[in-house]
DNA sequence: GCCGTTTTCGGCCCGACTGTTTTCAGTCG
């Protein structure tokens, strides 16, 4: 874990602590705060403080003088004096029951005051052995829920990739769609935003009959739980592993609700204190003024009545984009149709399943201009990694397709591993044939510093673009030690691109690195990594992670038509 | 603890649902 992470975790259990102490809320909010800017800041924090000093920590949001001293503290012993102090006056055990949704700092405070409860088997037993309802304000029904949120966290303790969801939620909102009573649905929420990962969705829809609405919502055969169930909101759980909110608003606050629910968290506070200071007051019912509601059918004008630009969903995240909204300077964020094809797919060649014809006759279907058909080279093994024989082979049986469908549908193309030493799988001679090189690392050991190898690569002239640039695979496996910001800076002194791998386990770039990349003048290459023709849709999630981190048509490669990049790749040889 | 074309002090987003409280506290998003 770096030091942002490190230090965001701090913060946040800092305030988690200081909650059950019940300590002033507006400083426990202060520390959360400074917990989501750390795990945003796309820069080392420990580089800035070397650069910018104490000062420098001082401008950043949210940045005082004291969380600047901590900081400053942390970075030089490793962790601070306040942090130990209040940790060490609540009990580890406490510190992980703060973390089950649910169960609130109040609700513990009150079962450690009364009944000594330090830790979840404590908790556990004052529930079973029903000393825990005979407190004041508890319940049968408050134990009761306590003790599913408990079972609950266990069994949805990670959150869920965006790719592994999306089916579920697009049928999931056809059927609500389909009721009687119902008029528009929208999902909203980090799904609506297309973030990486999903804790639960968020849906909306409109319709006067909200009681009927819901009750048929919580009735859905794949419910397993039904955890609110009212006028305007119904909360359940699915198959035991996603909790999906269903919210029915009239249509004269559709597009404030829809609005609200979409968030980011930050983002609505930020929109919302200034909507303040301008006289306004933005709640999920509409905007109004001195009373009066001026704004609220209409999402965009939210943010029209505020006299900012729309916000696509995607920028969301209190990144500055209401500073830019406001002097009307958001990017024209790429969108999916810009895309002219994909540029990392595999083969039967290697360890892909769809033959070269297949590839070409669904490009053609998707209305791609080119697929780079990128196979694993001779030393992955483990993946049928083509040797310099059967490359060629491959190369002239993509001949023989593009010449039987008269253009050139499928780029001759490699992912080629970059070896221990940084040098590349094939030799030069090899990937000077090709039309497409991306460069990746697939072998490495826990301790070990990429960074040389990944930056010897970018050295070399055949290599296009970095493939999968951190290896991480999204709630299982962390992403090798590697300095990104170097590897940027060499990508962009070789005029190299880097890869944002769309395989939904990967979005690798993602989205706060992408826009770095962005910032330093680097072009981005689109590829879905795709082993299966079934698999080639999820082009959709590079180009969430792209909008996301903020970039153009113009900064993605795959949006040049295919005689333009072909000129480009020779161009940067 | 942070922050300021209203403020260096006094604010800090707003509302729904639940359960046990007969008027509201806790939790969530």
């Amino acid at each position: 874990m770096d030091h942002n992470k490190r230090l965001a975790r701090m913060f946040d259990t800092l305030a988690d602590a200081l909650e059950f102490l019940d300590e002033n809320p507006f400083k426990i909010r202060a520390y959360r705060k400074v917990a989501r800017f750390l795990e945003n800041f796309p820069e080392d924090i420990e580089e800035y403080y070397k650069e910018h000093g104490y000062e420098g920590l001082k401008s950043l949001p949210g940045v005082g003088e004291k969380i600047a001293g901590k900081i400053e503290e942390y970075l030089k012993r490793g962790t601070f004096k306040k942090y130990e102090e209040v940790t060490s006056k609540v009990p580890e055990g406490i510190l992980k029951l703060l973390e089950i949704p649910g169960i609130g700092p109040k609700t513990i405070k009150h079962a450690y005051d009364e009944l000594g409860v330090k830790n979840l088997d404590d908790l556990k037993r004052v529930i079973e052995d029903g000393s825990l309802a005979k407190l004041k304000g508890m319940g049968p029904k408050k134990v009761e829920n306590i003790k599913k949120s408990i079972e609950l966290y266990f069994k949805m303790q990670d959150r869920i990739p965006l790719g592994e969801i999306y089916p579920f939620v697009e049928n999931l909102k056809k059927w609500i769609s389909s009721f009687e009573h119902v008029k528009k649905v929208e999902v909203c929420g980090s799904y609506r935003r297309r973030k990486e990962t999903v804790g639960d969705i968020d849906i909306l829809c409109v319709s006067i009959h909200g009681h009927e609405v819901i009750d048929k919502f919580v009735h859905h055969p794949d419910v397993t739980r039904i955890l609110a169930q009212g006028e305007t909101k119904g909360s359940c759980i699915f198959n035991d592993r996603i909790q999906v909110d269903l919210r029915v608003v009239p249509e004269e606050s559709f597009g404030a609700a829809l609005q609200y629910f979409t968030g980011s968290k930050q983002h609505n506070v930020h929109l919302r204190t200034l909507a303040k200071q301008m006289g306004y007051k933005i709640s999920e019912y509409g905007v109004f003024k001195e009373g009066k509601k001026v704004a609220g059918e209409k999402e965009e004008d939210v943010y029209g009545i505020l006299g900012l630009d729309f916000i696509p969903p995607e920028l969301r995240e209190d990144r500055g984009e209401i500073e830019k909204a406001m002097q009307h300077e958001l990017p024209h964020l790429i969108e999916r149709k810009d895309i002219k094809g994909d540029l990392h797919v595999h083969s039967k060649y290697s360890d892909g399943t769809a033959t070269l014809e297949e590839l070409a006759k669904k490009a053609l279907e998707m209305n791609y201009e080119y697929i780079a058909v990128c196979d694993h080279s001779q030393s992955a093994k483990y993946a049928g990694g083509l040797t310099i024989e059967k490359l060629k082979e491959k190369n002239r049986e993509i001949e023989k397709i593009n010449e039987k469908y008269g253009k050139q549908i499928l780029l001759k193309g490699a992912e080629v591993d970059i070896l221990q030493d940084g040098s590349l799988d094939y030799p030069d001679e090899v990937l000077r044939e090709l039309d497409f090189v991306v460069a990746s690392v697939h072998t490495w050991s826990k301790y070990e510093d990429v960074t040389p190898r990944i930056l010897k690569a970018l050295q070399n002239p055949y290599v296009h673009a970095i493939g999968h640039p951190t290896g991480r695979l999204i709630g299982k496996r962390e992403p090798y030690r590697v300095d990104l910001e170097r590897v940027l800076e060499t990508a962009r002194k070789e005029r190299k691109f880097i890869e944002i791998n769309s395989h939904y386990e990967r979005l690798d770039l993602n989205d706060i690195w992408s826009k770095r990349a962005k910032e330093l003048g680097i072009k981005l290459t689109i590829g879905t990594d795709a082993h299966q023709l079934g698999q080639l849709w999820m082009m959709d999630l590079g180009v969430y992670v792209s909008r996301r981190g903020w970039l153009e048509k113009d900064d993605v490669l795959n949006t040049l038509s295919l005689n333009e990049l072909l000129k480009i790749l020779k161009q940067r040889r």
